[in-house]
DNA sequence: CATGAATGAGTGTTCATTCAT
DNA sequence: GATGAATGAACACTCATTCAT
């Protein structure tokens, strides 16, 4: 029963619990209940609380890293700004509670050292997406699509439809968006 | 010095702090130092910390009540479309605080009773500006307008440029969204 | 309608309220808030909280006094024990809901000055009805007899039936436990 | 230094002071103080304050609930009255301050979930103890005879005699109530 | 690997009381 | 006669964290 599993599944019901009650709000008594095991077993895996949710981040966040190493790599064409908004939107949907966190606690974690971590990734992202001189308006444009695909998803959920669809529509407005901003400063 | 002031004055401190550190790490004993009174001292102006939220909201809600009310008995046309779009702008500037923090707070506020009025309100707003049976994209189109201007105020602080520039680009791109919107369906 | 008997009507609600849920834990704002005035009213008519107690204490145990006094004037024998038991039931409906206070509040009142006082009271009760030299057995019968008056009332709430059948039924029990004290030592 | 016995040392300080104070106006921080350890610590030992209470109750009154099973399996003879009012002061004595605060603390127990329950007991024991049709005054006898029980030993406790001396007198008291009431009625 | 026991700092909240008006 | 505004001290309770075993 008990295998070397305990600190994936700590993983595991930490992330679900910040992600529906936020991180201040979810005790480390919570969690441990939850494990049933002792809070005392939860510092044997992790450091601090602090330490739990930037263990989530760091394995959660690969793929965005990979994703924006990639576009590096590529030419600046509106081709490869949609390639990424694809991949992304592949990435979101395999790291969606991590997301659906992020979106709903930016305050709880301003100084968490991560903050910065994260919103750092969110400029490079957008250094990708739009052009270097663009006008206000186009910049608004790459900026909304990427708040689209973050919270697409968790606003959408009340919504009766096919999750794929849900996400296709989503990803249809964000390449529409960053190709407008595309084609104008052109 | 004990002007009839006060109750103004911690729903100032109150919302500021809010906005900062969010709900959750703002301390009563925070707020009362900043004001240089006791934390009893605030529970003599407001039954609870939930309260102190509570009032904020219904004095910063109440701009957008009124429009959302306007909002019905206007004809469904783009052109009131655009003229919601451009009347929410200017309440938002004028309540921006509250709506950065409700931004960046959703998961604290989620159990605060006020979550589903402010979930409410914002479906209301979603009413006027979509159509009807409009397909998964353009309503995601619409959703993404509303966000666009809840967000962009503060996601575009750290960018230098006029701020009533930032408002118009803002307000061009969600109008820009509606309008995509509105010409798809008819 | 706000007549000079504010006094008298705090007076009221506080023996009820202090009755129902105990002195501790009746509040001021509590007292103040079913009377419709303020708080601070009520320091204009009673210095402290332990005061209005106070007041109510002085209010309702003349009658008791003056049993005490009348008593103290009568000669020793078992005709005047049963009539003071007689007059004592009649002060005790009177004073019905302070002696339901004082029976249930007594590690409450310990050091609220008064305990002292009602203990002393009850004690010139005890020599008014007990023989000097009696046996312990008779004078635990006569304490007994005064604390069956004191808890008789509120103990057969629950029991349906006729509220003066069973005040004499309480008496006639206390009246018993007395003469059989009397009637033994002599 | 930590040994097992935490738990225990909390209930009897718990007890001890409950008992000299009352309920309301005994603190955790004064609880925790005698002990020399911290308020946090009685947390890890039981949930709630009330919870230290019901836990001596629990302890305390398992005696008295078998009383009332043996007494239930008894013929309702006047000799197993007289038997089970000789038990009765025995488990008294053990639990003598228990009864004493309970005796004191009425009001501050009302709305504790343990009134009722405590209540309930009484109520049985008074079954076993009265006729099913007694006549008002047995009734009375009865319910004397149980406070008079309970409320025996702490007001005589100025009483300079001994203690052993002192809990005859109020069993027999109590036994010739009882025995009055059973009389009367065959 | 994990627990039992404990801590220190903090939380929101309530209270009796005061006092200028 | 009474209020509005405030205080200081206390309260029950929770939290992240520690450490010997």
């Amino acid at each position: 029963m008990a295998r070397g599993n305990t600190r994936q599944r700590i993983q595991d019901v930490a992330l679900e619990l910040f992600a529906e009650q936020g991180y201040e709000k979810t005790s480390l008594r919570e969690i441990a209940e939850v494990l049933d095991v002792t809070k005392a077993a939860l510092y044997y895996h992790f450091k601090t609380k602090e330490d739990i949710l930037i263990s989530l981040f760091q394995d959660l966040t690969r793929p965005m890293d990979e994703l924006i190493e990639w576009g590096r790599t590529q030419p600046h064409t509106l081709e490869t700004k949609q390639e990424i908004l694809r991949r992304y939107s592949e990435t979101l949907v395999a790291a969606s509670p991590l997301f659906r966190f992020m979106q709903e606690n930016q305050a709880a974690m301003r100084d968490l050292s991560i903050g910065e971590t994260f919103k750092d990734r969110m400029m490079r992202m957008l250094e990708l997406i739009k052009e270097p001189e663009a006008a206000l308006a186009d910049q608004v444009r790459c900026i909304s699509a990427l708040f689209t695909m973050h919270a697409g998803m968790f606003v959408l959920r009340d919504m009766e439809a096919d999750p794929e669809d849900k996400r296709q529509a989503v990803l249809e407005v964000a390449i529409d968006l960053v190709s407008q901003a595309h084609h104008v400063t052109h």
